[in-house]
DNA sequence: TTGTAAGCGTTATCAA
DNA sequence: TTGATAACGCTTACAA
């Protein structure tokens, strides 16, 4: 392997003056940096990112920390999304990631965080699927210690930002729709996970409908779990006429269950994920570009990193109906 | 944050003795140790991994590098326990993971390939999905420049194992199960993509059932599309009597197939996918545990940046019926 | 514009 | 068993 000591000798220049070639600065002469280039691509150097980063104390390295879905692999989808997202965009802005679950910092406290983090030389932290629960991670964002990218949560300083489609009005939107292609206005609304920001965000979506149309609006927490909605639609559906659910899952759960119940009831759901292609039935929903969320994340992150203060970054979204055939390739 | 210094200041030794008890070296008094450790836990030090790479030139970093289903996010599921099956391994054994997809390293030479890796300090590699197309890969296991696990792919040699389940036999034995459990002789065998090296396997073990049972065995490549098998089963499957598909994916689009033709004839798949569970038809298909494989792989891995040599690792499998009532929760 | 040299936080060699 | 000290490959004042 090449170093930056061979590439200085072989151009008959310093060693400093590579490096400032290396990272663009500005006082290089034209022919110097010529005349280095072509040493770079004789000995095919590429410089040593570990020293790189020692010597900086920059690393630009970044940890995805997702929250896996460990309660159903049909929707590992989206993580996988969020993380093809982040890793193909940090490439392109020449960022360094490494992948952390949930799973492995839990129960640890704050500075044991902290210093792992440190000690991996991380400087930026996305989060995925952070829940009011998680005060380890709230204190984490408090810190400022690291540049954060919250996905989903509604956290914003100095040095961290928020990306997020608008929930609110994602849910009102793909209800209202929902609602204005059927009949009915008893509205059962199965909710997602008690402490989780998504939840209420997507509740206040549902409850300025009902308020606005005047709807008799029921709601069950459903704990985004398939079968949690199968059962509370075959206790309360029949008295129902719609059925808005805050994720495909329950969506589909509800569906199956509305199948087997032998009744019909409108459904809808919330993300837009490829399963809804395989459920029978075509539903309303609301679909998240997973992939650009997270790309829009790292785009953020990179922000954060040059010095850029935080802020609430809000996507798009779009309401569909998912078929079979638009889905198989 | 502390630094080595720190600690042995405040422990009253010297750095090298510090780093010597934090290495485990044998030549360090109980006394000492307990100094130091003690001074450890008091400044809540963490060693500088990057200040250690460099120093060790060991950074014990491992790329896991995905060929990303593109085709269908239906089965990002499986790229996802690979994915959670080798990062929490590696934590476990104290290994450096990145992610790396094979997109980002397309069209590039080995000699680029090498160099780009040696940069990130990546000492192994382990391999998802490669094809006998991939040529560059096959040159970097060739290199032996980096220790290198091949998972569902047969490469070994001094510094490179191979991790995979039995796919000839697997796909011998879901066969033949659904054979036995229903009439006929006649197989339509939808097979993978043509390069796969699983696709070879895979086509080996039906071809074996086949000459063993005296079967009328007719062979098209599906692809591992779902769109493709669909295709294939309308052309095809009225003449037979039994399709046997080379993946869960290909299984599913020949069921709906057969179902929108209103004809029944049995299917049986591979893979054990989450989907499988919502395919209406209950089939027979060979279940892989993706996430322990992918952590033997790791664990191979180990093995390997520990001076051991490559071998062949085989992991068992097994034959399931999945249905919707035990995948949802 | 270029070069010299002092770090960055470890590990490893060799004396003590 | 311990401690100095020279690497590791790069960045960055500061000097020339």
């Amino acid at each position: 392997m090449a170093s930056i000591r061979d590439v200085a000798r072989k151009a008959g220049v310093a060693i400093s003056t590579v490096s400032k070639v290396l990272n663009h600065y500005p006082n290089v002469s034209e022919e110097t940096r010529i005349k280095v280039n072509e040493a770079i691509r004789e000995l095919k150097f590429t410089p040593n990112t570990i020293a790189s980063a020692l010597s900086s104390k920059q690393a630009g390295r970044v940890a995805l920390l997702v929250n896996l879905n460990t309660q159903t692999q049909a929707i590992d989808e989206i993580d996988m999304q969020y993380l093809s997202g982040a890793i193909n965009k940090a490439q392109e802005k020449g960022l360094d990631v490494i992948t952390v679950f949930f799973s492995m910092i839990k129960d640890r406290s704050v500075a044991e965080i902290e210093n792992y983090l440190r000690a991996q030389a991380i400087e930026g932290i996305i989060i995925y699927g952070m829940s009011r629960e998680d005060r380890v991670l709230h204190k984490l964002i408090e810190g400022q210690q690291f540049k954060i990218v919250a996905v989903d949560a509604p956290f914003v300083n100095q040095s961290t930002s928020s990306v997020a489609i608008d929930h609110e009005k994602a849910q009102y939107d793909v209800a209202r729709k929902t609602l204005h292609e059927n009949q009915g206005n008893r509205i059962l609304y199965i909710a997602g996970k008690k402490n989780g920001f998504v939840t209420t965000q997507r509740l206040e979506g549902i409850k300025r409908l009902a308020a606005q149309e005047g709807l008799s609006l029921f709601v069950r927490q459903g704990d985004f779990s398939e079968k949690k909605a199968r059962q509370l639609t075959f206790q309360y559906a029949r008295n129902r006429d719609i059925i808005v659910c805050a994720s495909d899952l329950m969506a589909i759960g509800a569906m199956r269950a509305l199948q087997e119940m032998d009744i019909f009831r409108p459904v809808c759901g919330f993300d837009g994920i490829t399963l809804m292609g395989y459920a029978g039935k075509q539903m309303n929903t609301v679909k998240q570009d997973f992939y650009r969320v997270s790309s829009e994340a790292m785009e953020e992150m990179g922000r954060l990193l040059e010095g850029g203060e935080g802020r609430a970054v809000v996507l798009d979204f779009s309401i569909v109906r998912m078929q079979y055939l638009d889905i198989i390739c």
